[in-house]
DNA sequence: AACAAACAACGTCACTTCTC
DNA sequence: GAGAAGTGACGTTGTTTGTT
């Protein structure tokens, strides 16, 4: 019977992707499907060439991807629930006896057949392409949104965000993540060097940095390391803010302020592109600045630019220590 | 070196709430 | 009451790893 080898079908598919998300994957997960599977008219999507043409809309290749997998997670959740309820069905039909041509069989061939056609979404979905690769917009640039800024840009954005003074100096100075200042940057003042420590988030059991250590001479010609220094010497020691998202909000809005006419915001990331290409600037080695910037691996800080033109007041630490060793980037190396 | 995948994080919109 | 700060929902990007 072909029901039979759907179920066999379906269940060898759910064992080969066992895996489960975290849970604010989850979480994102159905809120793309959920959005996704929707149509104008509110009802739910019937047809997959209209919700993969959703799932498309953007020509960014990321997002296609993250949407493809909020859809395939969301379609393989039906099916486990599906496959529950037919196992739970054919069990009873079987011990009671039920002739084959009863109504319950045919609900029951009705659920496994809706499973089928679900493996065909499966089926599709992973077999459907990307963007053209000519096509695809790239991805936006913080570095590009840098430009245009005068060369004090951020001491200026400290100066107009004064409730979260501290916080800024600390991310500008080490080019921390936003979310890492919410659990704090930890500031101290030990033998003539400015020392922070930085608590770090995106760590996994194989990535990033769980924490790291920079340090900076007190009598550092940077404005921004002065001020820090100061803020430390009258007593600050833990630079930390409730919530990123009030944080960027202040950021941007006190960027408009202070340029009213760009387009590109400021954002708590351009702090962190402007410190790397400080770091880079600076002629530190790419393993530091790596770690300084709380990757673990020695390819992701070619994302960061060096466009910087060396000026005063560079923001480079003296030294960096972390709590990992870096991974290598073997792939520069040999060719050539 | 480019591409793909996975998932955590960031940014923006359109407001509401707080503060001086 | 104006302007700054905060927020929920939605949408996009960043970071790492692995493959071709």
């Amino acid at each position: 019977m072909q029901e039979y080898e759907t179920i066999k079908r379906a269940r060898a598919m759910l064992q080969a992707s066992r895996t489960e998300p975290a849970e604010r994957t989850v979480a994102t997960y159905k809120r793309r499907g959920e959005l996704l599977m929707q149509t104008p008219k509110g009802q739910h999507a019937s047809r997959l060439d209209a919700v993969i043409a959703k799932a498309k809309r953007s020509k960014s290749a990321s997002t296609w991807f993250g949407n493809r997998a909020a859809l395939m997670f969301g379609i393989r959740r039906g099916i486990e629930a599906a496959l529950s309820t037919q196992d739970k069905m054919q069990r009873e039909l079987k011990s009671e006896n039920v002739p084959e041509n009863d109504i319950r069989w045919q609900e029951w061939r009705d659920i496994v057949a809706k499973v089928s056609s679900s493996m065909q979404w499966i089926e599709r979905l992973q077999n459907e392409p990307g963007p053209p690769v000519g096509e695809r917009k790239p991805r936006h640039s913080k570095r590009k949104d840098l430009r245009g800024l005068p060369d004090d840009w951020r001491e200026r954005i400290v100066a107009r965000m004064p409730k979260y003074r501290l916080a800024v100096l600390a991310q500008a100075v080490t080019g921390c993540r936003p979310e890492e200042l919410v659990s704090g940057v930890q500031l101290e003042i030990r033998g003539g060097q400015l020392v922070a420590t930085i608590d770090g988030v995106k760590v996994s059991e194989k990535s990033g940095q769980e924490w790291r250590r920079l340090s900076w001479p007190i009598d550092s010609a940077s404005p921004l390391i002065r001020d820090l220094v100061r803020e430390v010497e009258a007593g600050a020691s833990l630079a930390q803010i409730r919530d990123a998202k009030a944080y960027s909000g202040a950021m941007r809005a006190a960027g408009a302020r202070a340029w009213p006419r760009r387009k590109a915001t400021v954002t708590p990331y351009c702090l962190r592109h402007a410190a790397a290409s400080d770091f880079k600037a600076s002629g530190m080695d790419s393993a530091s600045i790596s770690e300084a910037l709380g990757h673990s691996s020695e390819v992701t800080k070619k994302y960061y630019g060096s466009w910087h033109q060396a000026r005063g007041g560079s923001v480079a630490p003296q030294s960096v220590e972390a709590a990992r060793k870096l991974k290598r980037d073997y792939g520069i190396k040999k060719s050539r």
